[in-house]
DNA sequence: TCTGTCACG
DNA sequence: ACGTACGTGACAGAC
């Protein structure tokens, strides 16, 4: 990019066709240049518009309601995908992001359930490496990240600032994706020799975990797939490449798709369950929504006590009699903003 | 049609 | 030394 090269600003990672602007980058050399910060203001809103706010009205039937597609042979670690218009990339996280959420509104008289599975992969990594101190964290129901922050940095819990635990959350959903020193160090901003420091750290408090990918990486190798807890198959031919990067990310692959497989059976399995349920006990709420890790109901108000009961029950019972147990955040309100 | 980017989990 | 976090879908611009 000529335009960068004359503002002397810093030159990151670079793709195909030239050096990489994406939000990443951006925020790395945002002081770098008064542009870079309007740059970034910019991405974010004609984003959230031209995706958004253009598109969803004119999808709206006769009855205000949006009909989404879900595709259920499409996503190779078994999870549904969403489309035309995709429901499952709703915006949450920025302030404009959140009021498009709110957009998404109950019928007239009814409330929506938002029903998530808290840190869902992360339990199942548990459960698959039979690492006990990662299920110790969440039997005692403490805050994972923060837990993670505390034995990978070595300060007390209580002295964990917000800086070292957004840091522990990277490298937690990291070590699920197969990240290596030097994309933690990308995304941390930090020197790659630390980052080293603490994924050697994380996998010396957490052993097991480390066990449980070399084998499971092994055990693909050999029989040219992997299983999810409940059977399901992906076949990895990736780990045959002779190309280097082809077969490391085959490794990448087969790691993450045990734990984001296992998590897709779960919430399909809590999909009939909650759906056979609620016929069963006559309650007239309905399944609306899912969400990889979220299910949205809706339902009239009267039900809310006796809806909000059945459908924990029947998520955490997906998963029993395993440990540590799911736990499940649920809330309800007229929106999808207020349900959450 | 490909590439880069960005929304979500 | 290698290139460097998984899974999706939608949009815009270049070709």
């Amino acid at each position: 990019m000529r335009s960068c090269y004359r503002l002397g600003l810093s030159r990151k990672r670079r793709g195909k066709t030239g050096f990489s602007t994406d939000a990443r980058v951006l925020q790395a050399i945002r002081e770098e240049h008064e542009i870079v910060p309007k740059i970034e203001r910019w991405r974010e809103l004609s984003t959230l518009i031209k995706t958004y706010l253009d598109v969803l009205p004119e999808m709206v039937d006769g009855a205000s309601r949006i009909h989404t597609t879900f595709l259920q042979a499409v996503a190779q670690t078994g999870r549904l995908s969403s489309t035309n218009p995709n429901m499952q990339n709703v915006p949450v996280r920025t302030a404009l992001g959140r009021e498009i959420r709110g957009c998404f509104e109950a019928e007239p008289g009814s409330i929506l359930i938002s029903a998530d599975y808290s840190q869902i992969e992360l339990r199942v990594l548990a459960q698959a490496a039979g690492e006990d101190a990662l299920m110790e964290i969440f039997k005692r129901g403490e805050d994972v990240h923060t837990a993670t922050a505390s034995r990978v940095f070595g300060v007390e819990e209580a002295d964990i600032d917000p800086g070292m635990r957004s840091k522990a959350k990277m490298i937690n959903y990291g070590i699920v994706y197969g990240l290596s020193d030097y994309g933690l160090a990308d995304r941390l901003n930090i020197p790659r020799e630390e980052a080293k420091e603490f994924i050697d750290t994380y996998l010396e408090r957490f052993p097991r975990v480390a066990e449980f990918m070399a084998a499971t990486i092994e055990q693909a190798k050999e029989q040219g797939y992997v299983k999810t807890i409940w059977g399901r198959r992906r076949q990895i031919p990736e780990l045959q490449a002779r190309n280097y990067q082809v077969r490391t990310l085959g490794e990448r692959l087969a790691v993450n798709t045990v734990i984001q497989g296992t998590a897709a059976d779960i919430i399909k399995l809590a999909m009939v369950h909650t759906h056979a349920a609620l016929e069963r006990s006559g309650l007239r709420t309905k399944l609306l929504l899912t969400i990889h890790d979220e299910l949205l109901f809706e339902g009239p108000p009267e039900e809310i006590g006796p809806a909000r009961e059945l459908i924990e029950r029947e998520m955490v019972a997906v998963w029993e009699p395993r440990e540590p147990p799911m736990a499940v955040d649920i809330g309800h309100g007229a929106n999808w903003l207020e349900a959450k």
